[in-house]
RNA sequence: GGGCGCUUAGCUCAGCGGGAGAGCGCUUCCCUUACAAGGAAGAUGUCACAGGUUCAAAUCCUGUAGCGCCUACCA
């Protein structure tokens, strides 16, 4: 063994390298073209806030995949880049680092809060771009967007009037989701149900103040102050006495009355349950139909306001619930107590317990333009990839709800809504365009204000795609690049995102906003669970890509991709990506070294056996690279570039061709480097999109390019092959051959470096062949000799079969043959089990008559060789007996 | 409760109607001047289970079991 030391490193080192080039290769390409076909992508903003995670690799690597190969069809491509604002996360965030400073926001006015936060994004918004810029991605970097730029707010504010307008927008006083800890409203997916092991109490309220009661179950006591009635259920016999009845709220004196309906379930609990529509939203419509009064208990911060009794007020919820379970024992109206499993919703952002509070806000009434969505989905005009999602898509749209999209924070697009005095409203663009709309509806000047709430953070998110090429103004980029091409996102945000810019698009331009979704997976950690801070199994793309390169990270992504499971990452994950780099490294190192030839000079002839072969591979390669790329199945297209390269241009043709090489130069040689080299830059076309460092820097090296400032920009063209079949068969000869003489060599335990005779029996044609090409037969299974074997010479045999013939070396004493009589055994069970088969379908009426013809052909031709092979494999162990 | 997906080699996953595949791991041999992050030769599977459709099923259908994800107001 060497010592590592003693080895000059030969591995490849991507540092250096990729820091060369990332300039050139992030540096965006303008096609001027004039044909109208076009790429176009629209980037999931990352939040501004955001950190790079391997999610937004995986996103950003798929999608700069598909632009880099449409750049190389030279299509016009546009990728544009951006970020999100990010609403309550930002303000958050901004408003921890201010509190570090010891500086209340709540003593700031809002634009000296606003002054804070831009000031935040200024100093720390382009982080995650940076980042994002290290992968070598093609996008438009010099028109990065931002959701609260004017334009990109000129766009929100157009579509929120052009919805206003249309009666799609409103104002509604009802039960929203309240977070108490954000205090602003939120949409119900911003809610997040979680599952916990809470407690069902039952108490007793008594009827009309006699003796007689009903009992009531319930997991949340504190609410009682809200109580308007108890309900029972139409059928419930038990409790139909008390129907029409009274009861005296022990708590605030307050008339609850028993009433009917079919929301109470005679199953659960006691079979009666109290209704406090304020704060809960099946019972705010069981009030609504009973025409009930709707009581608030809470305050804005989920405290217990002044609707409670003075010992309860201001008590956090879950301290009322301790008061109140107190204090119904102390007036023996507690009965029992059951541990159960409930769903508690929280706040996705917050964390805090959601609590449903009647509010003022603005909603969006999505249900006709979801009808529309899902429409545009069912008919093909937007196709999801992989299909399957779309039945997510259509469930979710078919049971849609009001969408929320006012948000009582400061960071976002402020509503733009004016009100007067007398709370009378305009939508407009700025005050100006307020007073003279407020003049022409209600035909006087007054003085007006705006709404001080912004919109949710996803209704700009909606207007993506066509607000960032320039909507509403009829830019060139709109007209050009819109629709998009296809949206690249993981299925988390198909609601949140998705559907809404959908629904947006087509209600707002009349068009889709992209012809593709596809839907990737999440990344996990090598036991498979989500990769987060709390867990601390978050792994940092950028220490991949010091420890690995960032071509492996994206070679990695590339081949890892699977429509149905996530990708798991563990330490060794990406050896095998960091690993080919390497290997096309030193391959192309070979090829240096060995391309003493005049480029412009050699006239590229595809002649010898083996250069067919290797252009006929590379067809194949070209062809199913083009059609999985344009189906945007990257990860075939990794798969099939991985195992052109390793297993037949490494390990059979440079291997084969390092034997001419080792001879004096012919113009078969010089054109056989001509080969080499074309088939190595071709290649690297095709590998630009996945490993783009490498492939520029060998292109560079080899001087393939004069110009070394410009990108890759060919599909390469298929190579012009005269006799393909009859040369690939002949290559197939000799693979096979000389995988039996190792297999043979191995089995009987010759040394690799002991020279042997050998033989071999076949047709008179592949006899030709070999015997035109002995060299290679020798230099590759290290031999003495390679004879036709003559049926009358007196030589003793050990043989494997292949499927050209017989191969075979010479007997000796010292051979222990008894492995190879083993490996001549399995064969023969192996062809025997194939006759078998095969004969049977053949025997089968329904067969024939029913299977193509090539098929039934092809099963002939099936059984026809397993005989031959199976007389020829006894031949064989007969010889060793 | 509703929906979706998965179950194939020791591990991670492709294949999705006509001969069971890849990467890693494993066994044996080899530092052969492109590459030991390598080369060569190998071993390894009732394709979850049960029915059905078909001339033919890992592949299509139905059911069962287990796992995962999404979704839902359970007082």
């Amino acid at each position: 063994m060497a010592h590592e030391t003693d080895i000059p490193n030969k591995a490849y080192s991507p540092k250096e390298i990729e820091q060369k080039w990332l300039d050139l290769i992030i540096k965006s390409k303008k096609i001027t073209s004039t044909s109208k076909n076009y790429f176009s992508i629209s980037i999931p903003p990352p939040n501004v806030t955001g950190n790079l995670h391997l999610g937004h690799a995986l996103n950003t690597t798929i999608q700069d995949i598909l632009v880099k190969y449409n750049m190389l069809k030279k299509i016009d491509t546009l990728w544009t880049i951006g970020t999100d604002h990010a609403g309550i996360a930002t303000q958050l965030l901004v408003e921890r680092s201010l509190d570090l400073k010891k500086i209340n926001t709540k003593f700031l006015s809002r634009e000296d809060f606003l002054n804070y936060i831009w000031e935040w994004k200024n100093e720390n918004g382009d982080k995650i771009l940076d980042q994002l810029r290290r992968l070598g991605l093609s996008c438009s970097w010099d028109h990065i967007k931002f959701t609260l730029d004017e334009n990109l707010s000129n766009s929100v504010n157009e579509a929120f009037i052009r919805l206003f307008d249309k009666g799609l927008i409103y104002r509604e006083k009802t039960l929203v989701n309240w977070d108490p800890k954000l205090k602003t409203a939120i949409s119900d997916l911003e809610v997040i149900s979680k599952n916990k092991k809470t407690k069902l109490y039952y108490f007793k309220y008594f009827v009309d103040n006699t003796n007689e009661f009903i009992i009531v179950s319930t997991t949340r006591p504190e609410t009682v102050f809200g109580d308007v009635a108890i309900a029972i259920n139409p059928k419930d016999k038990k409790n139909k006495k008390y129907l029409g009845r009274k009861i005296l709220s022990p708590f605030n004196n307050i008339e609850l009355s028993v009433i009917e309906d079919e929301y109470a379930d005679i199953k659960k609990g006691s079979g009666a349950v109290k209704i406090t529509p304020g704060h809960d939203f099946n019972d705010y419509k069981v009030a609504k139909n009973h025409n009930l009064e709707l009581i608030n208990i809470l305050n804005d911060d989920g405290t217990l306001n002044t609707n409670v009794p003075p010992d309860f007020q201001n008590l956090s919820t879950i301290d009322a619930r301790d008061k109140v379970l107190d204090l119904m024992k102390q007036l023996n109206l507690y009965v029992e107590e059951e541990d159960i499993h409930n769903t508690i919703p929280t706040g996705d952002r917050s964390g805090a317990i959601i609590e449903p509070m009647l509010k003022d806000q603005w909603f969006v009434n999505v249900k006709e333009m979801a009808y529309k969505s899902v429409k545009a989905v069912r008919n093909g005009d937007i196709v999801f990839k992989p299909k399957f999602w779309e039945n997510t898509f259509f469930e979710w749209m078919e049971k849609i709800q009001p969408w929320c999209i006012s948000r009582q924070i400061i960071w976002g697009h402020r509503i733009p809504i004016w009100y007067s005095d007398d709370n009378k409203f305009v939508a407009a663009k700025n005050i100006n365009e307020a007073k003279e709309k407020f003049k022409i509806k209600y035909g006087k000047e007054v003085s007006l204000k705006q709404d001080e709430d912004v919109l949710d953070t996803w209704f700009s998110s909606g207007l993506w795609p066509f607000s960032t090429l320039g909507w509403p103004e009829d830019t060139q980029d709109f007209r050009k690049y819109f629709p998009t091409s296809i949206l690249v996102t993981g299925f988390d945000i198909i609601f949140f995102w998705v559907a809404r810019m959908i629904m947006m698009s087509l209600e707002l331009t009349n068009q889709v906003p992209f012809a593709t979704v596809y839907i990737h997976n999440l990344i996990r950690d090598e036991k498979s669970q989500k990769m987060s801070k709390t867990r601390g199994n978050v792994v940092d793309p950028l220490d991949l890509i010091s420890e690995f390169g960032t071509d492996s990270l994206r070679f990695f992504l590339a081949s890892n991709i699977s429509p149905h499971s996530d990708i798991k990452l563990s330490q060794n994950s990406l050896e095998p990506s960091r690993n080919f780099m390497n290997k096309i490294w030193n391959a192309s190192k070979f090829v240096q070294m060995n391309s003493n030839i005049d480029r412009k000079k050699s006239i590229i002839k595809v002649d010898t056996f083996y250069d067919i072969w290797i252009t006929s591979r590379f067809n194949e390669l070209l062809s199913k690279y083009k059609s999985f790329l344009e189906n945007c199945e990257v990860e075939k297209a990794a798969y099939v570039l991985y195992h052109f390269f390793w297993d037949e241009f490494c390990d059979w043709y440079i291997e084969i061709i390092k034997i001419s090489f080792s001879k004096s130069e012919t113009d078969d040689i010089s054109n056989t480097k001509s080969i080499m080299n074309s088939v190595l830059y071709k290649f690297l076309n095709l590998l630009y999109p996945f490993a783009p460092f490498i492939s520029i820097e060998i292109r560079n090296q080899l001087n393939f390019h004069q110009d070394t400032s410009l990108h890759f920009s060919d599909i390469p063209k298929p190579y012009e092959i005269k006799n393909e079949a009859k040369n690939v068969k002949h290559f197939k000869i000799l693979q096979d051959s000389i995988i039996a003489i190792r297999s043979l060599r191995k089995n009987l335990s010759i040394p690799p470096g002991e020279k042997i005779n050998c033989y071999y029996k076949t047709s008179p044609q592949s006899t030709k062949f070999i015997e035109k090409n002995p060299d290679l037969f020798l230099k590759l299974a290290n031999l003495k000799s390679f004879k036709k074997f003559d049926d009358t010479s007196n030589v003793q045999l050990i043989s494997n079969i292949t499927s050209y013939g017989i191969i075979s070396i010479e007997k000796k004493i010292e051979h222990d043959y008894i492995i190879q009589i083993k490996k001549l055994n399995k064969d023969l069970l192996s062809l025997q089990n194939i006759h078998d088969q095969s004969n049977k379908k053949l025997n089968n009426k329904g067969f024939l008559n029913s299977a193509p013809q090539e098929i039934v052909t092809k099963e002939k031709d099936r059984l026809d060789k397993s005989k031959e092979d199976i007389n020829q494999i006894q031949n064989l162990l007969n010889q060793l007996s």
